[in-house]
DNA sequence: TAGACCCAATCC
DNA sequence: GATTGGGTCTAC
């Protein structure tokens, strides 16, 4: 008999701590495999953590250990979920996320793999079966039976699936003709791209390639303006890798980059490359991810989850656009797959390198402090000129016509030339904080969210309200539900309602649009794109995924519908962002022969954000946003991580942390603060309420110690969870 | 007095 | 996170 502990697979604070089971049975069981267990009256899947033989009688061990024993109902796995370099990594995570090992294991495997209830639902491996011949005869077989025996003998072995009679191959099997082959099959289908020999180095790139070769830093800041050939880099660099026998790790931000980067690499190093990303179906990923496993590619390309790949001998991880907020999981373990990265590479004594032409101020900063090794591409290939930039007041009545509210004078006027002249134009807005949603007229009430509390938006498709957070769905119903009023009227911009705007102006202009809701639908983003770059469509109208990584060379125009992206949220990363995207924009205009034009509409003309992004002038900007922080006293120069108490009972939780709150400040911490509680941007979802405090400070690990402390404290209040997030994005 | 509803304890 | 069981409320 053996005494088995296990992790259950909930997630909540209470229950991350080790259960105990027995297992008479006779499968082989070890620690990281998956097991069903009953708990508390359910059956639940749960991850071994220990095992050991156990003499006693059960009686004894209930009687010894002072709770009732549960058998272990069923063994899931017949190997470890994860190699032991994985394992390590996984309690690394959890111990500096301060977040349970199980959610952390959820993260990092595959849904069909997880220690989930759901992964029991998902694919298994899928066979291929084969007929071959046994025993090469054909004595004493009917005419039809001769047929299909000469048939798998030409062909060595035929799928059974092609074998048209049933009845004719099962008497070939009775008869012991012939026998069945399974051979694991491949859902994925990674197109075969001509194989590209390659391009020849600037001597930019070259010196950027010897000097991340040559540095003994783990991390390298590749900061290269758009444009500049950063990719090149990536591959000359991953091909010295490979020489020496060992594996690459590439990790793009956006599931709509991954084809591309998956091309350029499938070019250069072909067959050998391996796809992980959120838009493979279920199967598709499980196939990769045993792929990688078993040692079969030494390339993977993915985003954010793609860092926890299996793939052994890591030499080289790269993160191209590392400023991506994509790479940080904003849900539980809250991880950032650039310090998962620096952790894998410590391990594999491999390099990182951290692409970005409007590197994060983090990274930026501690790549002059000298933490990072620093390489640049200064100069656009070929010396393509800028584009020329024009920001547009919105708040002047002059800079509008009669035309449009939402698109400027001159904005227009450049649409109508570049529609004229055969070219392309992409319109770009950001989503966040200005969704479209419902107010009256008459009472001023906005539609909200009956779980969340927050506003629905209004979607044209389906003519349906929808919360962006819980999922919630509500009809369209025309009327004001507070007052009754008719007049009902939909404010914010959305991309739906700039694709009406540039409808009504230019009707016979051909639009796409980009953003989350068409990425919905599987395979759509990348459709969309490669349409747009197919000059199916003159006109692309997007959210910040597009103004990422894609070269589209046709296009002449960018435009930033509404440049103000947050400016007025709440975030100290909130000018961050908008400099980010409106360079990230301004980059995309005019990439081959054609000189390119960006025009940026704000409210804020002359904010430093915006006017440096115009230019494109990221040292300028580094150099004030790192002052505005240094005032603030907010990262890089200080720690940030925030605790949040989520509970049914509103008077519990804001007692719970306030306490908290005041504890920490009492534990006199050098240079800490605490700021709240505070209501965050979600304060009510599902019932529960949250509240959460910030806490800045500048020792990583006492503050991490005594994080961890604090919820082994709360394990025991059960009618609140407690969430840590270390250097939250979103608050 | 049965059934609905809420809360808090417990899970091995 | 999900279930249970005990307490209280409520309708006939």
């Amino acid at each position: 008999m053996k005494l088995v502990e296990v992790l259950i697979e909930r997630k909540a604070n209470t229950l991350n701590r080790p259960f105990s089971y027995i297992y008479k049975g006779t499968k082989p069981v070890d620690i990281g495999y998956r097991v069903l267990v009953s708990f508390a009256h359910k059956n639940v899947i749960g991850y071994v953590i220990n095992v050991n033989d156990e003499k006693r009688s059960v009686e004894q061990l209930e009687k010894d250990m002072g709770f009732r024993i549960e058998e272990i109902i069923d063994v899931i796995d017949d190997k470890p979920l994860l190699n032991t370099e994985l394992m390590q990594l996984s309690n690394e995570v959890a111990s500096h996320y301060v977040s349970p090992l199980i959610s952390v294991l959820q993260a990092m495997l595959p849904s069909s793999l997880k220690p989930a209830t759901s992964a029991m639902r998902g694919p298994k491996i899928a066979y291929d079966v084969f007929v071959k011949l046994k025993n090469d005869t054909e004595e004493g077989l009917t005419p039809k039976q001769i047929e299909l025996v000469r048939l798998i003998r030409s062909a060595g072995k035929i799928l059974k699936k092609d074998c048209k009679s049933p009845s004719i191959l099962q008497k070939l099997v009775d008869k012991k003709i012939v026998e069945f082959e399974k051979v694991e099959k491949i859902r994925l289908e990674i197109p075969e791209y001509k194989k590209e020999h390659k391009k020849a180095l600037t001597d930019d790139q070259k010196k950027a390639v010897e000097s991340i070769l040559n540095t003994d830093k783990t991390v390298t800041l590749l900061q290269g303006v758009t444009g500049s050939g950063k990719t090149e880099v990536y591959l000359s660099i991953s091909e010295k890798i490979l020489a020496q026998g060992r594996n690459v790790l590439m990790l793009v931000p956006e599931i709509s980059l991954t084809p591309i980067m998956v091309e350029y690499f499938q070019r250069r190093f072909s067959g050998d490359v391996a796809i992980l990303h959120s838009e493979l179906t279920p199967a598709e990923k499980y196939d990769e991810y045993r792929r990688i496993s078993r040692g079969e590619c030494h390339v993977v390309v993915g985003a954010r989850s793609a860092i926890f790949a299996p793939l052994d001998n890591i030499g080289l991880i790269i993160l191209d656009e590392e400023h991506t907020e994509s790479y940080k999981q904003d849900s539980l373990p809250f991880y950032h797959a650039r310090e998962v990265a620096i952790m894998r590479a410590k391990h594999f004594n491999s390099k990182v390198v951290l692409g970005s032409a409007t590197p994060s101020l983090e990274t930026k900063a501690r790549a002059l402090k000298g933490v990072y090794h620093y390489a640049e591409l200064p100069n656009r290939i070929n010396k393509q000129e800028l584009p020329k930039t024009a920001i547009i007041d919105m708040s002047k009545a002059y800079s509008f016509s009669r035309e449009s509210s939402m698109f400027s004078k001159y904005l227009i006027e450049q649409l109508k030339g570049v529609l004229e002249r055969k070219e392309q134009a992409i319109l770009l807005i950001n989503r966040r904080g200005h969704s479209g949603y419902i107010t009256c007229r008459s009472c001023g009430h906005i539609i909200k969210c009956p779980n969340c509390g927050i506003a629905l938006t209004y979607h044209r498709d389906d003519n349906l309200l929808k919360c962006h957070h819980c999922g919630h769905v509500e009809l369209n119903d025309e009327h004001c539900p507070e007052c009754g009023s008719k007049y009902l009227s939909r404010s914010g911009f959305g991309t739906e309602r700039i694709v009406d705007e540039v409808h009504k102006l230019f009707p016979e202009a051909r639009v796409l649009r980009l953003d989350s809701d068409v990425g919905e639908v599987r395979n759509n983003i990348a459709k969309t794109v490669e349409a747009f770059a197919n000059l199916e469509a003159d006109i692309l109208v997007g959210t910040q995924m597009i103004a990422k990584g894609h070269d589209f060379p046709n296009v002449t125009l960018v435009g930033v519908v509404l440049a103000d992206i947050g400016l007025s949220l709440p975030s100290f990363r909130s000018t961050e962002r908008a400099f980010q995207l409106i360079t990230q924009a301004v980059g995309r205009s005019g990439r081959a022969d054609k000189v390119g034009q960006a025009i940026i509409q704000t409210f804020n003309p002359y904010h430093y954000a915006i006017v440096l992004a115009s230019k494109q002038n990221y040292e300028a900007f580094f150099r004030k946003e790192m002052s505005v922080r240094k005032v603030a006293q907010y990262p890089p120069y200080t720690y940030l991580t925030s605790l949040e108490i989520i509970g049914k009972n509103k008077d519990n939780v804001e007692e719970i942390i306030s306490k908290i709150g005041r504890d920490i400040e009492k534990q006199n911490f050098e240079n800490l603060t605490v700021l709240g509680p505070v209501e965050p941007y979600i304060a009510y979802e599902n019932n529960n309420y949250h509240r959460i405090i910030l806490i800045k400070y500048k020792n990583y690990d006492k503050i991490n110690q005594y994080l961890k402390d604090v919820l082994e404290s709360l394990k025991s209040k059960s009618q609140i969870n407690v969430k840590v997030n270390v250097d939250p994005y979103d608050f």
